[in-house]
DNA sequence: TAATGAACGTA
DNA sequence: CGTACGTTCATTAT
């Protein structure tokens, strides 16, 4: 037992533990909802807290292996050389394991060329120095040699991690026969097959025990090999060399130079906050309180999960709310609107102190209009539509200071937060009580406007302690700007012309059915020209076409295919086929679209700001970011969107290779540098390089393939792929991808590094710092893995390129203010602009300005504006 | 009725 | 075997 009296050192062998746990526990039980795996953070955690339950250590490090290389490897390069390699769902789940130990304030440590053995053996080495009691703990048998009458090995039983043996030097003499300072004797007789270290072959532990008993040391043992007769005497002779070897290998190092003072051990309090937030991450609900029951006093003050109870909202008179609001005025106020029909008809505001409400009216309105329209802090989940309400209303709004929808998914993109409960569950670990949706008058009312506010403001809490620093300034400084740009654009909406659309789908409609019609009769009979699955019956059944890709359902039918069917074995089912697809497709787009005009005239999209993993926004109801352009006859459809009444005409702008430019600008690659700032056509000059041509010598199909080229590039595109598109053999879209990085070898190396720097930290990051998680890049799944890489590879560059967006858009819209025109859409690198009477110049100087100027990158912003009455005419 | 997959529109 | 989206229709599962 220890000696209460003198500190404890507890030093730890995270990897090795966390390795027993990961094949201890079944993965499927210890997963998150967007594929982490975590059952061996969850098992090494369990036993730690369990260890720091039972042994109330005052000193504590868990040390890490940096990697399987350390010197040792550099002296033998075999050694450990028979592992497999470390699973992939292992290594990803290291970093998390860290972040939670980090935030119960344990130090951790790992240090390049040595192995976590040789940090704990020093820090053993140091506490026993010191006259302190040690505790070991780690799943290596090499750390047996450790244990003296000051330390004491914990080693994790063959059942189970939780269970742990403990040797103090009676228990190893007990179980080895020698002191535990002998054990790496033993060790190197017999040999670490786990370590790849072959030791005397027919020797095992029975006869390495027998044989230093009776040499008395693995040196004597040596000297004497001579002497021991038979077989074993002979393979002893033989191996001798290997079993120095073993012993060299198997001592750990008790210097090792550490960042640390023991003192700087000690057990402090833990970050209950941050450690809440990994948790939450991880999914993890019933560790945390088994953690501040172990952990003494949090850090950060905050008592031990008392039971939620949700405060009640004051009813507050209109006269009273400026005074509750003025008070209020140093802190964040979180608000709720209740809308109905488009405008506020009731309000919920809360502190975490205090929370009011009250039923909108005038004097509401008009007590609250001063303050909303004041930088006065305030806290919203989902602002965009409680902006639009007070909008509509004839609020102006400002002071938005956090939307904890947004910070959510700035923190995790691909999770789906998408409501205030999803966020109160998952960063505060509490319920949002909410109306039970069975009955038809429910029992419980759910929270009240005031209480979701309560909530929203705590959220708001968590999130900002959860958000790397670098990424706040993407939510205050893009994305809450942006909302409010948004907020009015949905409100404007765009004009459309439901003549223009229905006279374009009527004609189509009889295209469509005529073509349907002469369809049929090429095969015979009718069939659902729309349904896949009848269709593969036509064409691979009755017509016995050669079989397309293969879908999960069958033989593709895509238009691709159909096409490259033509070539091989052209029917006149095939042509007919593809036309009707896309006149029905037209008409169907301008039908939904018609459908979406309202009693304005005009079409009301939603943008979707937290619709994308990469930062882009998306557009639905109707989605106004897809609308055709690339046929002559699909540009009909622009031409339905006008410009508006009492408005002078459209106004679109456009980033030109807006990627492209980011992409010189992160590689900086001089060639690409230089395309741009010369400023002739980038394809142009990019295929003369790659040619070893003269610019004007650069023919239309050069062109075609080095800008098939480029923006593959921004995709993670293959060879493979490049063949395919431009219709070319694999040898020459390989023969061109070479060419081309030959003269553009920085945007390789760039697109090679950016996916390596996002394998080892886990994510990707923007210009502007904004993050997206990869952790299908450490895969051990090939399919999983390459297709993270893909995306790893397009993330910054597209997402730098919504950022940029993001911050002349919202510039725009904040200069617009004094004007009558109006922001209308943003089709991800271009955008429309109504423009009011006599504004024309000073809105096109505006546009241009903050699009050309909303990043300052190594190559300059070009940005395209046109003018038209209508959205195809404006696009020339 | 809801969920899924194929297909296809945009940047 | 090229990223990021949303919508529609047919089909399948419940």
């Amino acid at each position: 037992m220890t000696d209460s009296t003198k500190p404890t050192l507890l030093v730890v062998d995270g990897h090795s533990l966390a390795f027993r746990a990961f094949f201890a526990l079944p993965v499927e039980n210890f997963s998150t909802s967007d594929g982490q795996h975590t059952n061996a953070i969850h098992g090494f955690l369990s036993m730690f807290i369990n260890l720091l339950r039972d042994e109330d250590p005052t000193h504590v490090a868990v040390a890490f292996d940096v990697s399987r290389e350390s010197f040792r490897t550099r002296e033998y390069a075999e050694y450990k050389g028979t592992r497999a390699d470390t699973p992939a769902e292992f290594k990803g789940q290291i970093p998390l394991l860290q972040e939670c130990l980090r935030a119960m304030n344990v130090t951790v440590l790992e240090k390049p060329d040595y192995e976590a053995d040789d940090i704990l053996a020093t820090l053993a080495t140091r506490g026993a120095e010191a006259g302190w009691n040690v505790l070991v703990c780690s799943g290596d048998r090499d750390t047996i040699q450790l244990v003296n009458d000051d330390i004491t090995l914990l080693y994790p039983s063959v059942q189970g991690v939780s269970k742990l043996k403990r040797y103090d030097p009676a228990a190893v003499v007990e179980k080895y026969g020698l002191p535990p300072e002998m054990y790496p004797d033993i060790a190197a007789l017999v040999g670490e097959t786990s370590d790849n270290l072959p030791g005397v072959p027919k020797v095992g532990e029975k006869t390495a025990v027998k044989w230093l008993t009776q040499f008395g040391s693995l040196d004597a043992l040596l000297e004497g090999a001579d002497s021991i007769k038979g077989v074993v005497g002979g393979n002893l002779r033989e191996h001798i060399e290997d079993v120095r070897r073993n012993r060299r290998l198997n001592r750990l190092l008790r210097d090792v130079e550490l960042p640390v003072e023991l003192d700087d051990l000690k057990r402090d309090g833990i970050d209950a906050q941050a450690l809440r937030d990994v948790f939450a991450r991880l999914e993890f609900r019933a560790l945390m309180s088994r953690v501040l029951q172990v952990a003494g006093a949090p850090a950060d003050g905050v008592e031990a999960e008392p039971a939620v109870e949700v405060p009640a909202p004051t009813e507050i008179p209109a006269a009273e709310l400026a005074a509750w609001v003025d008070a209020a005025a140093d802190g964040e106020v979180g608000v709720t609107l209740v809308i109905a029909g488009g405008l506020p008809v009731r309000v919920g505001l809360a502190t975490e102190a205090s929370i009011v409400e009250a039923e909108w009216s005038d004097e509401v309105r008009d007590a609250l209009a001063p303050w909303l329209a004041s930088d006065a802090p305030k806290v919203l989940a989902d602002a965009k539509p409680q902006v639009k309400a007070l909008r509509r209303a004839g609020l102006d709004v400002a002071g938005l200071a956090f939307d904890v929808l947004l910070g959510g998914w700035l923190l995790r993109p691909s999770f789906p937060d998408k409501t205030l409960a999803n966020l109160v569950d998952t960063y505060l670990q509490e319920k949002l009580p909410e109306a039970d949706p069975s009955q038809l008058v429910p029992e419980n009312e759910g929270a009240t406007p005031g209480q979701r506010s309560w909530f929203t403001v705590r959220v708001a809490q968590a999130l900002r302690a959860a958000l790397p620093e670098s990424v706040v300034p993407v939510l205050t400084d893009i994305e809450l700007p942006t909302l409010l740009a948004l907020a009015d654009m949905e409100l404007a909406g765009v004009a459309v012309s439901h003549e223009k659309l229905s006279a374009f789908s009527s004609e189509l409609g009889a295209r469509a059915q005529q073509l349907a019609q002469d369809a049929y009769a090429t095969i015979g009979h009718e069939v659902n020209l729309g349904s896949p699955k009848q269709l593969q019956e036509v064409l691979f059944v009755e017509l016995d076409l050669p079989k397309t890709r293969k879908t999960k359902t069958g033989y593709t039918t895509d238009a691709g295919a159909l096409a490259e069917l033509q070539e091989k074995a052209d029917h006149p089912f095939l042509g007919l086929l593809l036309a009707h697809r896309e006149a029905t497709k037209l008409k169907q787009i301008i039908d939904g679209l018609d459908l979406a005009i309202g009693d304005d005239h005009r079409v009301h999209t939603t943008y979707v700001q937290t619709g994308s993993q990469t930062g882009r926004l998306s557009s639905t109801d109707p989605n106004l970011q897809n609308i055709p352009v690339r046929t002559e006859e699909s540009r009909r459809i622009r031409s339905a969107f006008e410009v508006g009444e009492g408005f002078d005409t459209l106004l679109t702008a456009d980033y030109s290779q807006i990627e492209m430019r980011i992409m010189a600008h992160l590689s900086g690659d001089p060639g690409l540098i230089e395309a741009f700032n010369a400023g002739e056509d980038l394809h142009r000059f990019v295929g003369a390089r790659v040619f070893g041509v003269a610019p004007e010598e650069v023919t239309s199909e050069m062109r075609t393939k080095v800008k098939a080229m480029s923006y593959g590039l921004v995709y993670g595109l293959s060879a493979f792929g490049l063949s395919k598109q431009l219709r070319i053999e694999q040898s020459e879209a390989k023969t061109l991808m070479l060419e081309y990085f030959a003269r553009f070898g920085a945007v390789r190396d760039y697109l090679r590094s950016s996916v390596e720097k996002a394998r080892v930290d886990g994510y990707t990051e923007t210009i502007f710092g904004r993050r997206r998680p990869f952790p299908d890049l450490t895969s051990p799944n090939r399919v999983l893995r390459e297709n993270a890489e893909r995306a790893a590879l397009n993330a910054p560059i597209q997402g730098s390129a919504a950022d940029i967006m993001k911050i002349a858009l919202f510039r725009v819209h904040q200069d617009l203010l004094g004007l009558r025109s109006r922001l209308l859409l943003q089709i991800h690198d271009e955008i429309v602009v109504e423009v009011a009477p006599g504004e024309r110049d000073e809105v096109e100087r505006i546009v241009r300005e903050r699009m050309a100027g909303a990043a300052e990158l190594t190559v300059p912003l070009d940005v395209q504006i046109g003018l038209g009455a209508d959205w195809n005419q404006a696009a020339h």
